[in-house]
DNA sequence: AATGAATGAGCCTTCATTCAT
DNA sequence: TATGAATGAAGGCTCATTCAT
């Protein structure tokens, strides 16, 4: 990759990350193309020679994060730890990013009120591997007799709601702390499993 | 209250109904005041003769729904059941509405993308309310000695949590019926609470 | 068709005339929504309540044109004359229409241009209809051998091209008057026929 | 002429060739600067070092032309030949213009839309000369008595407006290949001088 | 009570043009 | 010479809101 391309990468994800503030701040829908150019001084015009509408900013915009959390997901997949120790540990990574990345992760509720047939697909593609690792803990917890579940994707579905919902009311300024939250989160939604 | 008035107040009803349904059906942002009026055949013109704008319609619709909610809860809350009994009613009562009425319910993430401060508070104190419920039957069953519990707060927030996660990807066409899923739902929360 | 239905109407009409202006002042392609809601005293945001964009309504506007101009050939197609009288009343019609409607009328060179798939069939078929009558015209002369011409689709080309380009260059400022342009027009372009 | 200047004045001519290209495609309002630059894969910025603006391009881009075909027709205007014979050659190799280039020739119907005030003189001076070459054939005609004629500049008018017409229905896939049509063409028009 | 009509602000998008490198 | 990047103005479209009737 030449220098200019490297600049170039670099710009758009610097863009990204001003409209996952921006986001965050007014949510999908309210996040113009000038407040996100605004943020990073730009005109909205400029993010045009970046990305080629608001949809597929939008869309890299939640690709990248869920990237992000998929390589840190994947890492520790491969640990060798007990499937209790996983699952702990990977609700801890998923509340890290859900808190850090508030509203532009997974918590699109709805993807077809906000992006095209076209991205749809790629977001729900996406959405399913991210949990599909969730899943793979949970088989190995089955598997190894450290979890007692027959529904398993319902129990999925279970902690990553519950999870998600701390971008909902969590405050930095709050009664908790950051780690301290996650650790209660990852030993009550344990017990479901158990 | 005058018939004319009861006329009145039968229409407003009608009209939140089809904005439920509409806000169901593309969400809040997307849910145009044309698209409210169609669904009863009436011109949007006409909608600012029962609500002062937008605002209060949507704010009225979110109020509909959780005071229908709240009454159902209050209702099994004064029942004589063991805690144990009353939290999966309960859950499974609040899973019935997040189904029914998809988005409309709890589930606005943001308010403050939504409301303008004056109804946010007073959205939010409808929704302290409605989870103080929670809150009452958890401490029920701690003083009872059926829970065992600490972060009793949070221990609300999962089990709401999962249960709202459940209107993003239910289906009345997927694997599950609603009847089994609340069944399961119910079953499985508790644990945490154990 | 009610009072209102029957103003609608009006309003729409008057909209495609302004409209009409507008195009022939600036051409298909400068025409905005805002000239043309400015000619009428009104805002751009109102149009779309008659037209759904802006390719309907230019759309609109051809075919009204288009059609005013098939009614009048039509007729004249009936009467009780000889191809040559009704070949030369035609093309007196036709520079008319021309003339008054600089631009708006057939002179669209490339539709393609301006309107989408869906139009564009519509705005061939339309043409074509019209076109076909003068088509019409030349086959009765050439059964009653008023005409002589083998390529007879070519010679309509000729025809409506050397008339269409009146549009181009005509003035009416200009050495020649309407009437006197119609006439010499009438004449010599028969002669192709002959 | 240094080799510099020789290098620059044929990139010029490429960047005409290329816009010529895409006006013919996309016509004049939809040809970007963009597409221009694509075609000779530059980038649009470049073409500023060569014109300095695109309103002087498309000029000079449509006077290119203008003079390609004028040259042909002055050569074709000293050859000893009748009237007829000369006028039938001329519009052959008129026809052969405007089907090659399609729409950046004769066909701006109007170029107050495209150029500016001190273009458009140019564009009319440039016309009107090359306009003039085919009412000095008809002089010629009359003069000798070939020709019967009294509105020479209308009959002008009919030949050229009939021939430039061609560039809107004419396909290199249709009925007609390009010889025959000329043939024809040339055949016919020439009777409306007769 | 209801409607048709109009408005205006806001947003997305395009594109000619500029300029430092 | 050429390019990548940025700009700003303009235009299309949507939609909550208003108001006379």
């Amino acid at each position: 990759m030449s220098l200019r391309e490297k600049k170039a990468a670099k710009k758009k994800e610097e863009i990204l990350r001003s409209a996952s503030l921006v986001i965050a701040r007014n949510g999908y829908k309210n996040a113009t193309m000038e407040d996100i150019a605004a943020e990073l001084l730009m005109t909205k015009g400029s993010l045009y020679y970046y990305f080629k509408n608001k949809e597929e900013l939008l869309y890299k915009c939640h690709e990248l994060i869920l990237s992000c959390a998929m390589e840190r997901l994947e890492e520790l997949f491969l640990e060798n730890l007990s499937a209790r120790e996983k699952m702990q540990r990977a609700i801890k990574v998923h509340l890290d990013i859900v808190i850090q990345e508030k509203e532009v992760f997974n918590l699109i509720g709805k993807p077809e009120q906000i992006f095209s047939e076209e991205n749809i697909v790629k977001v729900f593609q996406k959405r399913d591997e991210y949990a599909g690792i969730f899943d793979r803990i949970i088989d190995e917890g089955v598997a190894r007799g450290e979890f007692i579940i027959d529904q398993k994707k319902m129990a999925r579905m279970m902690i990553l709601g519950a999870a998600n919902w701390v971008q909902v009311w969590y405050s930095s300024e709050g009664q908790y702390g950051k780690d301290e939250l996650e650790e209660i989160y990852a030993k009550y939604l344990l017990k479901i499993l158990l």
